[in-house]
DNA sequence: CCCCGATGTATCGATCCGATATAACGGTAG
DNA sequence: CTACCGTTATATCGGATCGATACATCGGGG
Protein backbone atom coordinates (compact mmCIF):
# COMPACT_ATOMS: atom_id res chain seq x y z
CA UNK A 1 0.00 0.00 0.00
CA UNK A 2 1.92 3.31 -1.30
CA UNK A 3 -0.87 5.57 0.37
CA UNK A 4 0.54 4.36 3.92
CA UNK A 5 3.93 5.24 2.72
CA UNK A 6 3.18 8.46 0.84
CA UNK A 7 1.04 9.52 4.58
CA UNK A 8 3.70 8.24 6.69
CA UNK A 9 6.19 10.47 5.18
CA UNK A 10 4.14 13.24 4.69
CA UNK A 11 3.15 12.95 8.19
CA UNK A 12 7.00 14.46 9.86
CA UNK A 13 7.35 16.79 6.88
CA UNK A 14 5.47 18.22 3.55
CA UNK A 15 7.14 17.06 0.62
CA UNK A 16 6.97 16.87 -3.19
CA UNK A 17 7.05 13.45 -5.04
CA UNK A 18 10.85 12.90 -6.54
CA UNK A 19 11.87 13.76 -2.45
CA UNK A 20 8.90 11.08 -1.20
CA UNK A 21 10.53 8.57 -3.94
CA UNK A 22 14.20 8.89 -2.63
CA UNK A 23 12.98 8.75 1.03
CA UNK A 24 11.11 5.54 0.34
CA UNK A 25 13.64 4.04 -1.68
CA UNK A 26 16.04 4.44 1.33
CA UNK A 27 13.26 3.54 3.30
CA UNK A 28 12.56 0.03 2.21
CA UNK A 29 15.48 -0.57 0.26
CA UNK A 30 14.98 -0.88 -3.38
CA UNK A 31 11.64 -3.48 -2.96
CA UNK A 32 9.65 -0.21 -1.69
CA UNK A 33 6.65 -0.52 -4.19
CA UNK A 34 7.81 3.00 -5.09
CA UNK A 35 8.19 4.10 -9.12
CA UNK A 36 7.04 7.34 -10.32
CA UNK A 37 4.32 5.24 -12.37
CA UNK A 38 2.67 4.16 -9.05
CA UNK A 39 4.15 7.44 -7.00
CA UNK A 40 2.10 10.26 -8.82
CA UNK A 41 -0.55 8.46 -9.24
CA UNK A 42 -1.14 7.77 -5.79
CA UNK A 43 -0.61 11.54 -4.81
CA UNK A 44 -3.54 12.32 -7.53
CA UNK A 45 -5.29 9.50 -5.74
CA UNK A 46 -5.26 10.88 -2.13
CA UNK A 47 -5.24 15.03 -3.17
CA UNK A 48 -8.68 13.60 -4.65
CA UNK A 49 -9.58 11.60 -1.32
CA UNK A 50 -8.78 14.79 0.71
CA UNK A 51 -6.08 13.18 2.29
CA UNK A 52 -3.04 15.59 1.06
CA UNK A 53 -2.50 18.97 -0.58
CA UNK A 54 -0.94 21.10 -2.35
CA UNK A 55 0.87 23.44 -0.34
CA UNK A 56 3.10 25.89 -2.70
CA UNK A 57 4.10 24.93 -6.34
CA UNK A 58 7.12 26.89 -5.08
CA UNK A 59 9.66 26.94 -7.96
CA UNK A 60 12.54 24.91 -6.67
CA UNK A 61 12.55 26.08 -3.08
CA UNK A 62 16.08 27.10 -2.48
CA UNK A 63 17.45 30.83 -1.04
CA UNK A 64 16.23 33.28 -3.35
CA UNK A 65 19.46 34.39 -5.69
CA UNK A 66 19.85 37.66 -3.51
CA UNK A 67 20.01 39.83 -6.46
CA UNK A 68 17.07 41.85 -4.63
CA UNK A 69 13.45 41.00 -4.32
CA UNK A 70 13.28 41.03 -8.13
CA UNK A 71 13.96 37.24 -8.95
CA UNK A 72 12.34 36.07 -6.26
CA UNK A 73 9.14 37.72 -8.28
CA UNK A 74 10.18 36.56 -11.62
CA UNK A 75 10.58 33.78 -10.31
CA UNK A 76 6.94 33.22 -8.97
CA UNK A 77 6.07 34.36 -12.26
CA UNK A 78 7.07 32.04 -14.15
CA UNK A 79 5.87 29.71 -11.83
CA UNK A 80 2.80 30.70 -12.43
CA UNK A 81 2.82 30.44 -16.26
CA UNK A 82 4.35 27.49 -16.53
CA UNK A 83 1.32 26.37 -14.13
CA UNK A 84 -1.53 28.34 -16.28
CA UNK A 85 0.25 26.83 -20.00
CA UNK A 86 -0.93 23.00 -17.98
CA UNK A 87 3.06 21.98 -18.49
CA UNK A 88 2.85 18.37 -18.99
CA UNK A 89 6.44 18.07 -17.57
CA UNK A 90 9.15 20.29 -16.15
CA UNK A 91 10.65 20.84 -13.09
CA UNK A 92 8.24 23.29 -10.76
CA UNK A 93 8.03 21.22 -7.19
CA UNK A 94 4.31 20.75 -6.43
CA UNK A 95 4.47 19.92 -2.15
CA UNK A 96 2.45 17.97 -0.68
CA UNK A 97 1.51 18.08 2.38
CA UNK A 98 -0.72 15.89 4.89
CA UNK A 99 -4.56 16.98 6.14
CA UNK A 100 -5.98 15.81 9.46
CA UNK A 101 -8.68 13.62 7.23
CA UNK A 102 -5.24 12.11 6.14
CA UNK A 103 -4.25 11.45 9.55
CA UNK A 104 -6.87 9.71 10.22
CA UNK A 105 -6.56 7.69 7.22
CA UNK A 106 -3.02 7.04 8.15
CA UNK A 107 -4.22 5.78 11.68
CA UNK A 108 -6.87 3.72 9.77
CA UNK A 109 -4.39 1.89 7.21
CA UNK A 110 -1.67 1.20 9.19
CA UNK A 111 -4.01 -0.82 11.81
CA UNK A 112 -5.53 -2.42 9.39
CA UNK A 113 -5.67 -6.10 9.36
CA UNK A 114 -6.48 -7.21 5.91
CA UNK A 115 -7.32 -10.60 6.97
CA UNK A 116 -4.11 -12.00 6.62
CA UNK A 117 -3.54 -10.49 3.21
CA UNK A 118 -0.70 -8.60 4.69
CA UNK A 119 1.85 -8.42 1.57
CA UNK A 120 5.76 -8.83 3.13
CA UNK A 121 6.49 -5.27 1.80
CA UNK A 122 3.10 -3.95 3.64
CA UNK A 123 4.73 -5.34 6.81
CA UNK A 124 8.00 -3.86 6.55
CA UNK A 125 6.46 -0.90 5.79
CA UNK A 126 3.87 -0.94 8.96
CA UNK A 127 7.02 -2.05 11.38
CA UNK A 128 8.91 1.45 9.51
CA UNK A 129 6.08 3.56 11.01
CA UNK A 130 5.57 1.24 14.46
CA UNK A 131 6.52 4.37 16.17
CA UNK A 132 3.20 5.38 15.51
CA UNK A 133 1.18 2.67 16.82
CA UNK A 134 0.20 1.75 19.99
CA UNK A 135 2.01 -0.34 22.32
CA UNK A 136 -0.61 -3.16 21.74
CA UNK A 137 -0.95 -2.42 18.51
CA UNK A 138 2.45 -3.11 17.77
CA UNK A 139 2.46 -6.42 19.73
CA UNK A 140 -0.88 -7.25 17.57
CA UNK A 141 1.43 -6.46 14.02
CA UNK A 142 3.93 -8.32 15.57
CA UNK A 143 2.14 -11.27 16.51
CA UNK A 144 0.27 -11.87 13.55
CA UNK A 145 2.95 -11.62 11.20
CA UNK A 146 4.47 -14.33 13.39
CA UNK A 147 1.41 -16.58 12.94
CA UNK A 148 1.65 -15.96 9.40
CA UNK A 149 5.28 -17.03 8.70
CA UNK A 150 4.64 -19.84 10.86
CA UNK A 151 1.82 -21.30 9.17
CA UNK A 152 3.83 -20.48 5.81
CA UNK A 153 6.79 -22.37 7.15
CA UNK A 154 4.80 -25.41 8.26
CA UNK A 155 3.04 -25.43 4.81
CA UNK A 156 6.48 -25.57 3.13
CA UNK A 157 7.52 -28.44 5.15
CA UNK A 158 4.23 -30.69 4.45
CA UNK A 159 4.79 -30.14 0.71
CA UNK A 160 8.75 -30.80 1.14
CA UNK A 161 7.39 -33.85 2.31
CA UNK A 162 5.06 -34.68 -0.14
CA UNK A 163 7.57 -33.90 -3.01
CA UNK A 164 10.86 -34.87 -1.64
CA UNK A 165 12.76 -36.19 -4.14
CA UNK A 166 10.93 -35.50 -7.21
CA UNK A 167 12.41 -32.51 -7.26
CA UNK A 168 16.35 -31.07 -8.56
CA UNK A 169 18.58 -29.77 -6.69
CA UNK A 170 18.01 -26.19 -7.63
CA UNK A 171 14.57 -25.92 -6.90
CA UNK A 172 15.67 -27.67 -3.55
CA UNK A 173 18.08 -25.15 -3.05
CA UNK A 174 15.83 -22.34 -3.55
CA UNK A 175 13.37 -23.91 -1.50
CA UNK A 176 15.40 -24.56 1.31
CA UNK A 177 16.83 -21.31 1.56
CA UNK A 178 13.42 -19.87 1.49
CA UNK A 179 12.90 -21.88 4.09
CA UNK A 180 15.89 -20.47 6.18
CA UNK A 181 15.14 -17.12 5.89
CA UNK A 182 11.29 -17.66 6.61
CA UNK A 183 12.57 -19.34 9.76
CA UNK A 184 15.21 -16.12 10.54
CA UNK A 185 12.28 -13.39 9.95
CA UNK A 186 10.39 -15.57 12.78
CA UNK A 187 13.37 -15.60 15.00
CA UNK A 188 13.94 -11.69 14.39
CA UNK A 189 10.30 -11.47 15.36
CA UNK A 190 10.38 -12.96 18.82
CA UNK A 191 12.95 -10.88 19.92
CA UNK A 192 10.90 -7.88 18.72
CA UNK A 193 8.04 -9.56 20.71
CA UNK A 194 9.71 -9.97 23.62
CA UNK A 195 11.50 -6.44 23.15
CA UNK A 196 8.04 -5.14 23.04
CA UNK A 197 6.89 -6.64 25.97
CA UNK A 198 9.65 -5.89 28.04
CA UNK A 199 9.66 -2.21 27.49
CA UNK A 200 5.84 -2.51 28.70
CA UNK A 201 6.48 -4.11 31.80
CA UNK B 1 7.48 -13.22 -15.92
CA UNK B 2 4.71 -15.52 -15.65
CA UNK B 3 5.30 -16.87 -18.71
CA UNK B 4 8.79 -18.60 -17.60
CA UNK B 5 7.40 -20.31 -14.80
CA UNK B 6 4.44 -21.60 -17.03
CA UNK B 7 6.72 -22.44 -19.67
CA UNK B 8 9.31 -24.43 -17.67
CA UNK B 9 6.44 -26.32 -15.64
CA UNK B 10 5.12 -27.68 -19.19
CA UNK B 11 8.02 -27.77 -20.40
CA UNK B 12 7.90 -31.64 -17.80
CA UNK B 13 4.56 -32.31 -18.64
CA UNK B 14 1.00 -31.29 -19.85
CA UNK B 15 -0.55 -29.49 -17.32
CA UNK B 16 -4.30 -27.06 -16.93
CA UNK B 17 -4.34 -24.06 -14.97
CA UNK B 18 -5.60 -25.06 -11.78
CA UNK B 19 -2.82 -27.63 -11.09
CA UNK B 20 -0.14 -25.22 -12.99
CA UNK B 21 -0.90 -22.68 -10.03
CA UNK B 22 -0.53 -25.37 -7.07
CA UNK B 23 2.71 -26.34 -8.58
CA UNK B 24 3.87 -22.54 -8.73
CA UNK B 25 2.54 -21.94 -5.30
CA UNK B 26 4.32 -24.87 -3.88
CA UNK B 27 7.55 -24.19 -6.16
CA UNK B 28 8.46 -20.07 -5.23
CA UNK B 29 6.63 -20.10 -2.24
CA UNK B 30 3.25 -17.78 -1.23
CA UNK B 31 5.34 -15.29 -3.64
CA UNK B 32 5.20 -17.15 -6.82
CA UNK B 33 3.53 -14.29 -8.81
CA UNK B 34 0.76 -16.27 -9.44
CA UNK B 35 -2.98 -16.18 -8.78
CA UNK B 36 -5.68 -16.88 -11.11
CA UNK B 37 -6.64 -13.17 -12.30
CA UNK B 38 -2.82 -13.55 -14.08
CA UNK B 39 -2.17 -17.18 -14.64
CA UNK B 40 -5.21 -17.79 -17.04
CA UNK B 41 -4.12 -13.83 -19.03
CA UNK B 42 -1.04 -15.37 -19.04
CA UNK B 43 -1.90 -18.67 -20.57
CA UNK B 44 -3.65 -16.79 -23.45
CA UNK B 45 -0.99 -15.01 -24.44
CA UNK B 46 1.43 -17.85 -24.41
CA UNK B 47 -1.55 -19.93 -26.53
CA UNK B 48 -2.08 -16.79 -29.30
CA UNK B 49 1.80 -16.78 -29.80
CA UNK B 50 1.82 -20.08 -30.06
CA UNK B 51 4.06 -21.11 -27.39
CA UNK B 52 1.24 -23.58 -26.07
CA UNK B 53 -1.30 -24.98 -27.23
CA UNK B 54 -4.70 -26.83 -26.06
CA UNK B 55 -4.28 -30.53 -25.97
CA UNK B 56 -6.92 -31.54 -24.80
CA UNK B 57 -10.88 -30.94 -23.67
CA UNK B 58 -10.29 -33.54 -21.41
CA UNK B 59 -13.24 -33.61 -18.84
CA UNK B 60 -11.68 -34.73 -15.55
CA UNK B 61 -9.24 -37.14 -17.31
CA UNK B 62 -10.28 -39.27 -14.75
CA UNK B 63 -10.04 -43.40 -15.15
CA UNK B 64 -13.51 -44.48 -17.33
CA UNK B 65 -16.13 -45.12 -14.76
CA UNK B 66 -16.18 -48.46 -15.95
CA UNK B 67 -19.54 -48.67 -16.93
CA UNK B 68 -18.04 -49.82 -20.30
CA UNK B 69 -17.74 -47.34 -23.20
CA UNK B 70 -21.09 -45.54 -22.87
CA UNK B 71 -19.43 -43.67 -19.79
CA UNK B 72 -16.76 -42.61 -21.66
CA UNK B 73 -18.08 -41.33 -24.90
CA UNK B 74 -21.16 -39.57 -23.05
CA UNK B 75 -18.36 -37.25 -20.68
CA UNK B 76 -16.67 -37.02 -24.12
CA UNK B 77 -20.40 -35.34 -25.72
CA UNK B 78 -20.95 -33.41 -22.55
CA UNK B 79 -18.05 -31.92 -22.91
CA UNK B 80 -18.19 -30.50 -26.39
CA UNK B 81 -21.38 -29.52 -26.16
CA UNK B 82 -19.95 -27.11 -22.87
CA UNK B 83 -17.37 -25.97 -25.02
CA UNK B 84 -19.53 -25.48 -28.14
CA UNK B 85 -21.83 -23.36 -26.36
CA UNK B 86 -18.93 -21.00 -24.69
CA UNK B 87 -19.44 -22.03 -21.03
CA UNK B 88 -18.51 -19.30 -18.86
CA UNK B 89 -16.81 -20.59 -16.22
CA UNK B 90 -16.81 -24.49 -14.66
CA UNK B 91 -14.53 -27.44 -14.71
CA UNK B 92 -13.99 -28.47 -18.16
CA UNK B 93 -10.18 -28.60 -18.13
CA UNK B 94 -7.97 -27.18 -20.74
CA UNK B 95 -4.96 -28.80 -20.80
CA UNK B 96 -2.16 -27.03 -22.35
CA UNK B 97 0.83 -28.77 -24.02
CA UNK B 98 4.18 -26.42 -25.03
CA UNK B 99 5.65 -26.49 -28.51
CA UNK B 100 8.54 -26.17 -29.91
CA UNK B 101 8.50 -22.75 -30.54
CA UNK B 102 7.65 -22.57 -26.81
CA UNK B 103 10.61 -24.85 -26.29
CA UNK B 104 12.78 -22.05 -27.53
CA UNK B 105 10.89 -19.02 -26.05
CA UNK B 106 11.70 -20.53 -22.62
CA UNK B 107 15.12 -20.86 -23.21
CA UNK B 108 15.57 -17.17 -24.38
CA UNK B 109 13.66 -15.90 -21.27
CA UNK B 110 15.44 -18.12 -18.75
CA UNK B 111 18.70 -16.45 -20.32
CA UNK B 112 17.79 -13.22 -21.10
CA UNK B 113 19.68 -10.66 -18.67
CA UNK B 114 17.24 -7.59 -18.54
CA UNK B 115 19.81 -5.64 -17.69
CA UNK B 116 19.95 -5.34 -13.96
CA UNK B 117 16.26 -5.46 -13.71
CA UNK B 118 16.05 -8.83 -12.91
CA UNK B 119 13.18 -8.89 -9.74
CA UNK B 120 13.84 -10.94 -6.77
CA UNK B 121 11.28 -13.62 -7.51
CA UNK B 122 12.42 -13.69 -11.27
CA UNK B 123 15.95 -14.69 -9.88
CA UNK B 124 14.61 -17.23 -7.52
CA UNK B 125 12.27 -18.68 -10.82
CA UNK B 126 15.39 -18.40 -12.99
CA UNK B 127 17.45 -20.63 -10.36
CA UNK B 128 14.85 -23.31 -9.91
CA UNK B 129 14.97 -23.93 -13.60
CA UNK B 130 18.92 -23.65 -13.48
CA UNK B 131 18.84 -27.03 -14.88
CA UNK B 132 17.46 -25.84 -18.30
CA UNK B 133 20.58 -24.09 -18.20
CA UNK B 134 24.19 -24.90 -19.69
CA UNK B 135 26.93 -24.51 -16.99
CA UNK B 136 28.78 -21.31 -17.68
CA UNK B 137 24.92 -19.93 -17.94
CA UNK B 138 24.37 -21.14 -14.40
CA UNK B 139 27.07 -19.53 -13.16
CA UNK B 140 26.56 -15.91 -15.08
CA UNK B 141 23.00 -16.11 -13.81
CA UNK B 142 24.43 -16.40 -10.09
CA UNK B 143 27.40 -14.33 -10.87
CA UNK B 144 24.56 -11.23 -11.55
CA UNK B 145 22.63 -11.98 -8.72
CA UNK B 146 25.63 -11.55 -6.15
CA UNK B 147 26.91 -8.77 -8.18
CA UNK B 148 23.48 -6.59 -7.93
CA UNK B 149 23.15 -7.98 -4.30
CA UNK B 150 26.29 -6.11 -3.32
CA UNK B 151 25.44 -3.20 -5.01
CA UNK B 152 22.30 -3.05 -3.37
CA UNK B 153 24.11 -3.50 -0.18
CA UNK B 154 26.37 -0.93 -0.83
CA UNK B 155 24.24 1.34 -1.19
CA UNK B 156 22.20 0.47 1.80
CA UNK B 157 25.38 1.29 4.17
CA UNK B 158 26.26 4.43 2.77
CA UNK B 159 22.65 5.31 3.23
CA UNK B 160 22.65 4.33 6.91
CA UNK B 161 25.93 5.91 7.20
CA UNK B 162 24.09 9.43 5.82
CA UNK B 163 20.97 9.28 7.81
CA UNK B 164 22.43 7.63 11.14
CA UNK B 165 20.40 8.90 13.92
CA UNK B 166 17.35 10.18 11.63
CA UNK B 167 15.39 6.79 12.16
CA UNK B 168 13.59 5.28 14.69
CA UNK B 169 14.24 1.93 16.66
CA UNK B 170 11.60 0.25 14.33
CA UNK B 171 13.29 2.00 10.89
CA UNK B 172 16.35 0.81 11.69
CA UNK B 173 15.50 -2.72 12.56
CA UNK B 174 13.83 -2.91 9.88
CA UNK B 175 16.66 -1.83 7.76
CA UNK B 176 19.40 -4.00 9.73
CA UNK B 177 17.34 -6.87 9.32
CA UNK B 178 16.77 -6.38 5.29
CA UNK B 179 21.07 -6.00 5.42
CA UNK B 180 21.26 -8.82 7.32
CA UNK B 181 19.01 -10.68 4.82
CA UNK B 182 20.63 -9.84 2.11
CA UNK B 183 24.20 -10.57 3.38
CA UNK B 184 22.78 -14.12 4.07
CA UNK B 185 21.80 -14.03 0.10
CA UNK B 186 25.07 -13.16 -1.14
CA UNK B 187 26.79 -15.99 1.17
CA UNK B 188 23.99 -18.47 -0.51
CA UNK B 189 25.01 -17.25 -3.81
CA UNK B 190 28.63 -17.69 -3.06
CA UNK B 191 28.27 -20.99 -1.71
CA UNK B 192 25.94 -21.92 -4.92
CA UNK B 193 28.95 -20.17 -7.27
CA UNK B 194 31.56 -22.19 -5.60
CA UNK B 195 29.53 -25.43 -6.18
CA UNK B 196 29.13 -25.21 -9.83
CA UNK B 197 32.92 -24.54 -10.50
CA UNK B 198 33.74 -27.08 -8.65
CA UNK B 199 31.50 -29.41 -10.27
CA UNK B 200 33.07 -28.07 -13.25
CA UNK B 201 36.36 -28.65 -12.94
C1' DC C 1 27.69 29.00 -25.41
C1' DC C 2 26.13 24.67 -25.40
C1' DC C 3 25.56 20.24 -24.11
C1' DC C 4 25.22 16.93 -20.01
C1' DG C 5 23.53 15.17 -15.99
C1' DA C 6 20.60 15.77 -12.06
C1' DT C 7 16.13 17.24 -10.75
C1' DG C 8 11.29 17.09 -11.42
C1' DT C 9 6.44 15.89 -13.08
C1' DA C 10 3.64 13.10 -15.90
C1' DT C 11 1.71 9.37 -18.80
C1' DC C 12 1.42 4.92 -21.43
C1' DG C 13 0.90 0.04 -22.01
C1' DA C 14 1.52 -4.21 -19.94
C1' DT C 15 1.15 -6.98 -16.10
C1' DC C 16 -0.32 -8.61 -11.82
C1' DC C 17 -3.43 -9.04 -7.96
C1' DG C 18 -7.63 -9.91 -5.11
C1' DA C 19 -12.30 -10.50 -5.38
C1' DT C 20 -15.91 -12.48 -7.52
C1' DA C 21 -18.94 -15.20 -10.80
C1' DT C 22 -19.96 -19.47 -12.80
C1' DA C 23 -20.19 -24.29 -12.96
C1' DA C 24 -19.50 -29.24 -12.52
C1' DC C 25 -18.15 -32.88 -9.52
C1' DG C 26 -17.91 -35.96 -5.01
C1' DG C 27 -19.59 -36.96 -0.75
C1' DT C 28 -22.68 -36.97 3.02
C1' DA C 29 -26.55 -35.88 5.94
C1' DG C 30 -31.40 -36.07 6.18
C1' DC D 1 -33.15 -39.74 -3.53
C1' DT D 2 -32.13 -35.23 -2.98
C1' DA D 3 -30.38 -31.24 -1.13
C1' DC D 4 -26.53 -29.12 0.15
C1' DC D 5 -21.39 -28.32 0.74
C1' DG D 6 -16.50 -28.27 -0.19
C1' DT D 7 -13.22 -28.94 -3.82
C1' DT D 8 -11.90 -28.54 -8.46
C1' DA D 9 -11.88 -25.60 -12.36
C1' DT D 10 -12.14 -21.60 -15.78
C1' DA D 11 -12.88 -16.84 -16.43
C1' DT D 12 -13.33 -11.78 -15.90
C1' DC D 13 -13.25 -7.20 -13.66
C1' DG D 14 -11.34 -3.09 -11.65
C1' DG D 15 -7.58 -1.33 -9.57
C1' DA D 16 -2.62 -1.03 -8.33
C1' DT D 17 1.98 -1.26 -9.83
C1' DC D 18 5.82 -1.42 -12.98
C1' DG D 19 9.31 -0.08 -16.39
C1' DA D 20 10.00 2.88 -20.05
C1' DT D 21 9.61 7.07 -21.90
C1' DA D 22 8.55 11.97 -22.70
C1' DC D 23 8.97 16.52 -21.37
C1' DA D 24 11.00 20.40 -18.94
C1' DT D 25 14.24 23.10 -16.03
C1' DC D 26 18.38 24.01 -13.75
C1' DG D 27 23.51 24.09 -12.61
C1' DG D 28 28.07 23.34 -13.99
C1' DG D 29 32.02 22.17 -16.93
C1' DG D 30 34.32 22.21 -21.29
Amino acid sequence: MLELAILGLLKEQALHGYELKKRLSEMLGPFSGASFGSLYPALRRLEAAGAVEAVASDPVARPIPMTGSLGGELAAFAARRRSAAGAKGGRTRRVYAITSSGQQLFEELLAADSGSTDDDRTFNLKLAFARHLPPAGRVNLLERRRAQLVQRLSQARANARARRGLLDAYSRSVLEHCRETTERDISWLEQLIAAEKGSVK
